[in-house]
DNA sequence: AAATACATAATTTTT
DNA sequence: TTATGTATTT
């Protein structure tokens, strides 16, 4: 491959200095097929990274490479680190399914697609489905939107057609899964939409059945590098299968350990075949640890030992010995969040660590709430990382709506959520009519729309009403070359959803202000490169994942799941809950397969920390507004017994309706004493505690939550004070303006940085008043 | 057609 | 605890 030399070696030996043998190895191999089996923290992205480096130096062309990351952060991570090391290159680094998406844009026409589709995500998707579970008369009891929409995920994750997958359905629930699915296809081609799947689907098929674009882009691409190679599905698998056939230098990065995706259709054989499926292939075990210490693999290790079905391996690492890994015990999951934040606080004020250097690693999202609270009330600064959450909210779903509607007239779903949306007389009735005319005419809706004057069961204030919208929608496209945020704006405007709620109540201003912030969005958005559209905007919302929100420079501390967790590293991690039923999680405890994922889950978190590791349970934790008693994780049993290994630290019983817990405990609910039942289901605290409470009342009622919020509407904020958010924590007013219920005023939190909110309506503490 | 009140159901992980 | 859907009223 080595084309003329213009490899100069002092790059050369720059990218190779600081790599041992096998990482160098890995960086110049040269062509052919590539396994690099990466144990956690082996340094696989900087091999990565480095590898990507070094073919550029080699000559190679940078649009003769593509790299695949698994989510739009570590694209642009990586895409950061080339760039240090190569300026200015134009080299592909970017996800599966953005990757997907640019395809089918950009081979629209080949493909017999408008280029302008709607990707919808999982909510859309199951109202698609539901619609056509009523079209299909099927009660919805047994055969839920979720359940059908994950069976149509299997079957476009193995490439089966509606046809196919029709004629191998064997069960019952099968062949509904597959007439739902013909019919929900349908409907997502007339909206002009693909989901997830599609972004995958129809790229595979299309390499699969258009040779021509399929050599095209082989050729295009020859040299591809993709990490995370143990998460991918066959889909996935397919098409980088039919990329890499003319030009098979293909490097896969993976570790079978890691693989935590399972139960969105990614086949850990595709790596575990690699050298079945490449039989050239060269194989580079990385498995020398520089992340963690050596306590810390060592529990990871003994772990991830208890699967069966799994590659002996060892981690080695030449770390000092360090802390042993500590196993907290607390006596509720509020005690948790409260201790685990008073010790992070410790730590920090001791200047042993900053804030940014601790993670805390959650199984679920609702496990947040109560961390959230305890942060806020010891002053500490985290972020929880969560990234869809502000575009969930109902008022930028309607905005998102609009705009996809502009986007795409077709988009029948978009259509149905805003067009009486501020309230125009349409109601149901009128819709159903509108439907059958645009069935009937097999037109979108907003089509109809216009052709209502011809439609005589709609009459009076709906056909008023369905007329404007047409028309608004008409107007609008007009701005659609327009900068996103300017777009935005008038869609706000000229639809009257900013008259709807600047008449409304104080919840209504908030929505305002959250729509306010969703422009800032688009026109940070827009200010990163100038070319961007609309459709762009609204790509990368749908295509964003949790991580993408993190911001890795604040000095605060990290809570994700554990999904969200992969591949990251701090120094200092906690795992909480670490509980039956939640570690593992209880809807995999039926499964062995799903349990070894839930343990190479927990490996995963486990192998994120540096220097220290916490590894937490409660006694009792809240759920679903109820106590219930747990039961420690079967995973906490399955570490090393060496106690400089593994520390147990109980902190539990150090209050007094501790103490009664643990009596009223003894006395009243023998089934979760000690270990874990044998069905492996979480204790339960049965009803009432009887006399088994022993005079110390009722010993299930948490502390209470604390709340924070100003004393009453008239508090007069200034620029300069100092105030202390809810869920912000503590930051200064930077600036107000506007005035009444319009007035909005900027704070810079320690944590969060910079957020508008609404004077009125912000529940503030004033902490400080400047002079 | 729209707003309100009430019941009830459900909660893994995510591109 | 929360969100969602259904029934009831205006």
């Amino acid at each position: 491959m080595a084309r003329e030399s213009s490899a100069a070696s002092g790059d050369e030996s720059k990218l190779l200095a600081d790599l041992t043998a096998d990482q160098q190895a890995a960086v110049v191999h040269g062509t052919g097929p590539l396994l690099i089996l990466a144990a956690a923290g082996s340094g696989k992205t900087r091999v990565i990274t480095r590898r990507v480096a070094y073919l550029l130096s080699q000559g190679i062309r940078a649009s003769n490479i593509l790299a695949i990351t698994f989510t739009n952060k570590a694209a642009g991570e990586m895409r950061r680190r080339v760039d240090q090391l190569v300026p200015g290159n134009r080299v592909t680094i970017t996800t599966f399914h953005s990757l997907g998406a640019r395809l089918l844009r950009q081979y629209a026409d080949r493909l017999k697609m408008d280029p302008n589709f709607t990707i919808y995500d999982t909510t859309d998707r199951n109202k698609l489905i539901k619609d056509a579970l009523d079209l299909a008369g099927l009660d919805n009891v047994k055969f839920t939107p979720d359940r059908i929409g994950g069976g149509i995920s299997k079957a476009k994750n193995q490439l089966l057609t509606p046809d196919r997958f029709q004629a191998t359905s064997a069960d019952y629930f099968t062949q509904v899964v597959a007439r739902i699915y013909a019919i929900y296809e349908k409907r997502l081609r007339d909206a002009n939409a693909v989901d997830f799947d599609d972004l995958l689907y129809l790229p595979a098929l299309a390499l699969k059945h258009d040779e021509e674009l399929r050599a095209e882009l082989d050729s295009r691409y020859q040299y591809i590098l993709i990490d995370e190679y143990q998460d991918t599905n066959h889909a996935q698998y397919e098409l980088v299968r039919r990329l890499a056939r003319d030009y098979d230098h293909l490097c896969v990065v993976g570790d079978p350990d890691q693989s935590i995706y399972g139960w969105r259709g990614s086949n850990i054989r595709n790596i575990l075949d690699f050298e079945r499926d490449y039989p050239e292939a060269t194989v580079i075990t990385l498995d020398r640890n520089y992340r963690s210490t050596p306590n810390i693999l060592a529990a990871a290790g003994h772990l991830i030992e208890h699967n069966v079905h799994r590659k002996q391996k060892s981690l080695l690492t030449d770390n000092p010995p360090g802390d042993p890994v500590r196993i907290l015990t607390f006596d509720t999951g509020l005690d948790e969040a409260e201790l685990v934040v008073e010790r992070i606080r410790r730590e920090v004020l001791d200047g042993k660590a900053r804030y940014r250097d601790h993670a805390i690693f959650l199984r679920i999202n609702a496990l947040s709430r109560s961390l959230e609270s305890a942060f806020v009330k010891h002053g500490v600064p985290f972020q929880i990382v969560k990234g869809l959450a502000f575009f969930d909210r109902k008022e930028n779903r309607d905005l998102l709506a609009y705009l996809r509607l502009l986007v795409n007239p077709q988009d029948d779903l978009s259509f149905q959520r805003v067009v009486n949306e501020p309230p125009r007389g349409i109601g149901a009735k009128s819709i159903e009519h509108l439907k059958a005319y645009a069935e009937d005419r097999q037109i979108s809706l907003l089509a109809a729309a216009g052709d209502v004057l011809k439609i005589p069961a709609i009459k009076g204030k709906a056909a008023a009403g369905l007329r404007d919208f047409h028309q608004l929608m008409t107007g609008l496209r007009s701005w659609l070359e327009q900068p996103p945020d300017v777009v935005i704006r008038e869609v706000i405007d000229r639809s009257g959803y900013r008259a709807m709620l600047k008449a409304g109540d104080e919840d209504d201003q908030e929505r305002l202000a959250n729509i306010e912030e969703m422009i800032t969005a688009a026109q940070q958005f827009a200010q990163e490169d100038p070319t961007r559209t609309l459709g762009n905007f609204l790509e990368q919302i749908t295509l964003a994942s949790d991580v993408d929100s993190w911001d890795e420079q604040q000095d605060c501390v990290s809570v994700m799941t554990l999904h969200a967790a992969k591949g990251l590293e701090f120094p200092i991690v906690y795992m909480l809950a670490m509980e039956q039923g939640l570690l593992p999680h209880e809807r995999s405890l039926a499964k062995d397969e799903e349990i070894e994922e839930e343990r190479r889950l927990c490996f995963v978190g486990m192998t994120r920390a540096m220097r220290q590791l916490n590894l937490c349970h409660a006694k009792l934790r809240e759920f679903r507004g109820q106590a219930l008693y747990t039961v420690p994780s079967m995973f906490l049993d399955e570490l090393p017994k060496v106690p400089t290994t593994i520390e147990r630290v109980d902190l539990s019983g150090r209050n007094a309706y501790g103490a009664a817990m643990d009596a009223w405990r003894r006395g009243g609910s023998p089934a979760a004493e000690g270990g874990w039942d044998d069905t492996g289901v979480r204790g339960r605290s049965s009803g009432s505690p009887g006399a088994g409470g022993g005079g110390y009342g009722s010993p299930i009622r948490p502390t209470p939550r604390p709340v924070v919020h100003s004393d009453d509407d008239e508090v007069q904020y200034r620029p300069g004070m100092i105030v202390e958010h809810e869920t912000y924590g503590r930051g200064k007013i930077t600036d107000i303006s506007g005035y009444g219920a319009m007035r909005r005023m900027k704070i810079r939190f320690v944590t969060a940085g910079e957020k508008v909110f609404v004077a009125q309506k912000a529940k503030l503490r004033i902490l400080s008043v400047p002079d």
